[in-house]
DNA sequence: GTGGTCTAGACCACG
DNA sequence: GTGGTCTAGACCACA
């Protein structure tokens, strides 16, 4: 469900929240669905629980899910998480289209390596 | 010339290193013009010499400059440089391209996006 | 009759007591009437049966309530439970407008916020 | 400068942070003071660095603090987050004085607690 | 020296 | 069982 890699430079909490923000915002994990608990996926990934919790509670700061003390951690959606997200990722693909044309590609290339991985080519 | 932020996440060393790169690769700083000392730039930024030391460092090794002991550090504008950073650009472009078509983002908005600053708008 | 939100960061137990005696010491339920049970409540709401026991078991140690074994849970209304309700209140809303203060909004600011919702604007 | 309770129902990170908060919020830092370092303040409180880390942490994912790693933390006094603060004040002072009136308080009675601590009793 | 991540393990409140 | 707080202590990168 969620993979870490002890090669990225990455903390392991960015991976897990980052990971889970992902299944989450593209609708891979469905409103209401259970997150497995923080213990359950510290032992399945190997990871000290308290890593694990910290990935949970920024993803409840950034209204992704609720963590129920008791209950468990629930996947929530919110439209603001994904506008917030979806906010992220244009500044950072404008900024990368930016530095590849002083760089000297022309339009047409930055838009073909845009277009990678949709079948398109 | 080169301006730091210290809200900026990434460390100062790496501002630094990468505002020179872009000023290289850019061809905004012409081959073989004299980078500013370590010395100088360190009291202009008022920065600890050893963090602009590291930058002149990483920039020698991915071939962007030479630094000659006793004399300074000159732009040398490699193409393998370019190269690497090209290829930098373009993953991170890719993926953020990808993760927006998972949040349903259409083809054609990404597309526009990735014009945004071209003036073409 | 009694609603619990799974995003309140309060308890679920502290959401049904803080709410059935804010329903008693308004007068919205009248002394002597009976609560619902704890078996019947836990089923209408979905929750756990010792959570809605806490509940009653608070309320009755506060005074709101009186809870008869074998018989049910009755509205007691007393003085005393009026009385810390509103010494909890009146800490809070002095707190509030304490640090309101701090922040540099003028005492009209805050007393126009204080009558917020009266009917008076 | 800071200090903790432990009789005090909330935990110490929480403690820590709102205190500092409220100097911030209230000018009694000023902009780009330093705030003692982790380590330091862990120290002289008798509490974990790490607790007192996450306090760090919280604010300034607020945005009333820089943490700057290798230098320190500064503080930041963002707009951003004093409006935030209000809005939460404004909505527990408006909630408190709302149930005082269901407990049968007179609006005069309100506003006479709202104005203690003034000056003008 | 600084902030930051991670682990190991205890303890608490809640359901 | 669940999430959450806290401690103790190691280790890293940065300045």
């Amino acid at each position: 469900m969620i993979q870490v890699n002890y090669r990225d430079p990455r903390p392991i909490y960015e991976q897990v929240r980052d990971g889970f923000r992902q299944l989450i915002l593209s609708g891979a994990l469905p409103e209401g669905e259970k997150l497995p608990s923080v213990r359950e996926l510290a032992a399945s990934l190997a990871i000290n629980p308290n890593t694990i919790q910290r990935a949970y509670r920024e993803l409840e700061a950034e209204g992704c899910i609720d963590s129920v003390p008791g209950r468990g951690s629930f996947v929530r959606r919110s439209n603001a998480a994904a506008l917030a997200r979806r906010k992220e990722l244009t500044e950072a693909l404008c900024a990368a289209a930016q530095e590849l044309r002083t760089l000297g590609l022309s339009e047409e290339e930055i838009l073909t390596i845009t277009k990678e991985g949709t079948g398109d080519d």
